[in-house]
DNA sequence: GCTTTCCCTAGTAAACTAGTGGGGATTGCT
DNA sequence: AGCAATCCCCACTAGTTTACTAGGGAAAGC
């Protein structure tokens, strides 16, 4: 129950992007470097990505992948079920199974509960906390 | 990242035990029964539950599990993490992996929100609110 | 002592995870 | 036009996990 490799490669990768808002593409390898994914793997993942509209490519030499909307408008839950799934603590109820038990509410409780969260969070805020984090140590080293 | 079957079964039968808050033990096979579980599966889960201090048993005839201590203080997010194993967000860090990332501080906050709903659900809490649609249900009925 | 129950170990088919490999299609540069 | 760099696509696979099943052994009660 907890995120699969591919699902954290897939934030990293999208985070790596996000990072530099430049609007030039960024190469399969690059990122691979920088976030240590395998790059094969990664070359899945970032296609799949663009497939669910996350990402637009370029190819040729000087080609790489880029965000196809600004990062304020990538929300971390999203991205994470394209690559794992829906992410439910409840599983599909098989076909005519009367579900005449207290379970269901409880779920559904549950994901919106997580739902507030990585629903309401995007790469932006991300980079954002992540750079006012850089420069309170910074500042610490400074004292 | 769902429920496992497992898991869901596991919670099944707690919550058959808590119903009948009987202190007579009841057979592996009436819940299995009752519950639609595999029966040589559910020996398999309910013995975890044992070991985990959930929940007693008695051997012989006139044997069966019971719970081990009232239904106000079983969590449903004890039991699943006894059966499907720790439920977080982020995956364990690697060793000396840098975890220069604004993730871990996402994760925390994403399984506190999920704590907050099913680690202060208990299951005298969900037999409660069954009883009370049951009775609902009743009521419109007769209306 | 016999039955009824829980208890314990082991095995297993199917699905899933985390990759790897090999080649093709585009683009930009010279 | 030719060439190299890059994305694109399809298939394959070792290892692990899931959801069970099989077969017996041990204790409690009559």
């Amino acid at each position: 129950m907890d995120v699969s490799v591919k699902g954290e490669y897939a934030l990293r990768a999208v985070f790596d992007l996000a990072c530099r808002n430049a609007t030039d593409p960024t190469k399969i390898a690059k990122i691979a470097e920088r976030q240590k994914i395998p790059q094969k793997f990664l070359e899945l993942i970032l296609s799949q990505l663009k497939q669910s509209g996350f990402l637009g490519s370029k190819r040729g030499a000087d080609g790489g992948y880029f965000l196809a909307r600004p990062a304020d408008q990538i929300t971390v839950g999203a991205v994470l079920r394209v690559i794992d799934g829906p992410m439910r603590l409840s599983r599909k109820p098989i076909a005519n199974e009367s579900a005449d038990s207290p379970f269901p509410e409880l779920w559904t409780r549950a994901e919106r509960a997580l739902s507030s969260v990585i629903d309401r969070t995007t790469f932006a805020d991300l980079v954002e906390r992540w750079k006012q984090k850089r420069a309170k140590r910074v500042v610490n080293w400074e004292i």
